[in-house]
DNA sequence: TGTTAGCACTCCAGTATTGCGAGTGCTAAA
DNA sequence: TTTAGCACTCGCAATACTGGAGTGCTAACA
C-alpha cells in the first residue's frame, strides 16, 4: 500500500511534535497542526491506517500516537528536512576548535567535547588507522641514569610517550646504539606488524646477552606500538544521558557499553563512510533498545577513517543533530587531513 | 551529659544495622543485637535520649530511628572499629597495580580505578607537587618538516609531549640552537615560575626576529608546564554513584562538581596529612550533602603530596573503606615516592 | 531507681474505589 | 469521502481504607 500525501504529512507532524513535547500526540493537535483542513476525525482514521502498518504506537487506549521504530525510520529516510546550521553556529563551532593545535587527539577530544555540549548527548571519536599507519620514528631520551623516555613518532600523526625503567646504566653510546636498533628494524614498518613475536625476532638479532637487558624497552614499545594504532576513544557528555527520563534506569549499563572498546567498535563498524541512523531497538546492542545513536564515518585523506557517535533518547531531535553530527565529521575530518599531510 | 557505654553500644549498633540494611532500625532489633540483655522499651527510652541529644533521626513518628550527621560523628570518632584488609586483599591490590610502570600519571590512574572496583565509590586521585618540582629537560624531535614534537620531562617524574607546528624550516641546527636555548633558560628551574611573563622576557633575549617564530614553541612549553605541574586529576567509578537510590536525583551535579577541577582541589584542601571524613552536610559543598567524602592526604618524599577522595553514599561502609583507603595511599605514596627517587 | 510489660497512638505503604478528562472507534449523515 | 456525534476505554489523580511496624507513656515490678 503506497502512503497518499497526507498520510505523510500526519506521520511526519506525529514525528515532530512528540520529538518535540515527548507526549503522545491526539487526534485534534495533529488536525490543527495540518491548518485545520481536515477534521479530527479524518485524522483518526488516517492514524488507524498508520497504526495498522506499524509506523504509530499506542501507549494505551485512550491515549494519542507515538511514533514507533518503523515510523521514525520512515521519517528518516522521506520525510525529515534537515535543519541546516546557521552560519553563526558553524563560526562558533570553528572557533571552539583550537585550529593551532596539530596533535589530533586534542582534535578528537575537543570535537567530542563540543559536539556534546551542543546537542546535549553522548558523545563518542575516534581516529581509525588503516593498516598503513607506519612507525616514522623512535627516540630515546634518558631521564635519569636508571630511566628513559621512550618517544614513538606514528606516520599518523599520533606521538606517545613512556617511562620505562631498566637495570643497566644508560651511558650515551648505549641509548644511541638502542635508538639505531630500533629505527633499524621499526621505523618505516606498519604498526600492525609489531607483534610481541616480531619484536621476540628482533630481539634475537641483538645477541643472547642483551636480550633480557633490552626487553623492557621492546617491551614498552610494544605498548606504545598499541596506543598508537588503537586509536584512543575519546568520550564526552555521557552524563547528559541523566537528563533524559527514559534513559536514567539503564543509564549504568549505558555508561558500562560506552566505556567499553568493544562495544563502541561494534557500533560504529567497520564498513562504509556516511551517517547511518539506529533508533531504539534497531541497534545492534540491546542496550540501546532505549536510545537512538547516530554514527559518522568521515574520511581522513586516502588512507584514514575517522567516526563519531552520538548517543542520545530516541525522540532527539534528527533533522538538527544530524547536520550537526555531519558538520562536526566533515570540519575534523579537514582539520585532520592537513595535519596528516604536514607529517607525510 | 556524658554517654553511658550502654548508650553508645546502642547507637553504634544504630549506626552499623543502618549501613548494612539502609532501613530505620527499630527498639526491638536493637535490642536482640544487644544479646537480650535489655528489653525493647529499655532501648526506647535509651534512643529518646540520643534523639535528644541529636545524634539519631526518625523518618517519622512510627519509624525507627537513623543516624544523625552526629551520630555518624560519633561513632566515626569514638566507636568505629575498623576493619583492616586481609592478606588476600593486600596481595590482590599490589597485584593490580603494575609495579613495573614507573610512570606516576599511570598509576595514579591505576589506583583511583582500583579503588572505585573495591568500594562501589567514585574516587579521584592526584599528586600534588610543590613548588618544588623543577623543568628537568626540554627535547625536541622533528617530526616532519614543519611540525616538531616537544618533549618535557619534569623532576617530579611527569614526561609530557605535545605536537608543535612552525612557520620556518626544521633544520637540525635550528633545532639544536632551541633546544640548547630552551633548557639554557629553564631547565633546573621551578615549573611554577615559568610563567607566561616570565617566557616573554626569555623569548626577548633572542632577538626581536626570532620572537614570533619561535612562539609557537614557546607557547607550548608553556602548555606542557601547565600540564606537569598542575598535577592531573584521575576520576573512576563515577557511575557507580548512580547505584545508590539517594544519590541517583543529584547524580547530574555530583558528576560535573567531581569533574571540575576547581572543586575537586577544594575538596581535598590544601591542608594537613592523614584521612578526613565529611558526612554529609559536614561536607563544605553543599551538593554533596546527601553523600560522605573520605580524603587522604599521603606524602610522596618529603616534597610532594599525593591526594585521594573517595565519595559515596552517606551510608557507606565507614569501618571498612577507611582503611581500605589508608592503604592505598600508602602504598601510592610509596610507589610514587620510589619512582621520584629513581628521578632525582 | 532502673527496668519492663502493656497498650493506645501515629504514620507509612499498599490497595481499592471513584471521578475526570483525553482520546479513540464507530456509525450515520452530509 | 468527510465529518459530526456519541459511547467507550483507559490512565491518572484524588480519596478512603487497612495492616503493620514502631513509638511514647503509664503503671507495675525487682
Amino acid at each position: 500500500m503506497e502512503l497518499d500525501s497526507r498520510k505523510l504529512r500526519i506521520l511526519s507532524a506525529i514525528v515532530e511534535t512528540y520529538i518535540a513535547t515527548g507526549e503522545p500526540v491526539g487526534s485534534k493537535l495533529v488536525a490543527s497542526l495540518l491548518g485545520g483542513e481536515v477534521s479530527p476525525a479524518t485524522v483518526r482514521n488516517e492514524m488507524a491506517v498508520l497504526f495498522e502498518l506499524g509506523l504509530l504506537e499506542q501507549p494505551h487506549t485512550s491515549a494519542g500516537r507515538v511514533p514507533s521504530h518503523l515510523g521514525y525510520r520512515l521519517y528518516l529516510d522521506e520525510l525529515m528536512r534537515k535543519k541546516p546550521l546557521t552560519p553563526e553556529e558553524k563560526q562558533e563551532i570553528e572557533a571552539l576548535f583550537n585550529l593551532r593545535n596539530p596533535d589530533p587527539d586534542r582534535l578528537l577530544e575537543d570535537a567530542a567535547r563540543t559536539l556534546a555540549e551542543h546537542t546535549g548527548c553522548a558523545v563518542i571519536s575516534t581516529a581509525l588507522t588503516r593498516q598503513s599507519a607506519k612507525v616514522r620514528k623512535i627516540e630515546l631520551i634518558p631521564a635519569t641514569s636508571r630511566t628513559v623516555v621512550i618517544l614513538l613518532i606514528a606516520s599518523n600523526g599520533m606521538v606517545k610517550n613512556k617511562v620505562c625503567r631498566v637495570d643497566f646504566l644508560l651511558t650515551p653510546k648505549v641509548v644511541e646504539f638502542f635508538q639505531n636498533f630500533a629505527n633499524g628494524h621499526l621505523a618505516g614498518r606498519s604498526i600492525n606488524e609489531i607483534t610481541k613475536k616480531y619484536l621476540g625476532s628482533v630481539a634475537f638479532t641483538l645477541g643472547e646477552e642483551y636480550v633480557d637487558i633490552f626487553a623492557p624497552l621492546l617491551s614498552a614499545i610494544y605498548d606504545l606500538c598499541r596506543e598508537c594504532s588503537d586509536g584512543q576513544i575519546y568520550r564526552s557528555g555521557t552524563s547528559n544521558l541523566l537528563e533524559y527520563e527514559d534513559l536514567r534506569r539503564v543509564a549504568n549499563q549505558l555508561f558500562r557499553v560506552i566505556n567499553s572498546r568493544e562495544a563502541v567498535m561494534e557500533l560504529i563498524g567497520r564498513d562504509e563512510d556516511g551517517i547511518r541512523v539506529f533508533v531504539g531497538q534497531e541497534n545492534p546492542n540491546s542496550v540501546f533498545a532505549g536510545s537512538s545513536v547516530i554514527v559518522s564515518r568521515y574520511r581522513i585523506g586516502a588512507d584514514n577513517t575517522g567516526a563519531m557517535g552520538l548517543i542520545g533518547p530516541i525522540r532527539m531531535d534528527y533533522a538538527r543533530l544530524i547536520p550537526h553530527l555531519e558538520y562536526f565529521s566533515q570540519t575534523l575530518g579537514k582539520l585532520l587531513e592537513a595535519t596528516l599531510d604536514e607529517q607525510k
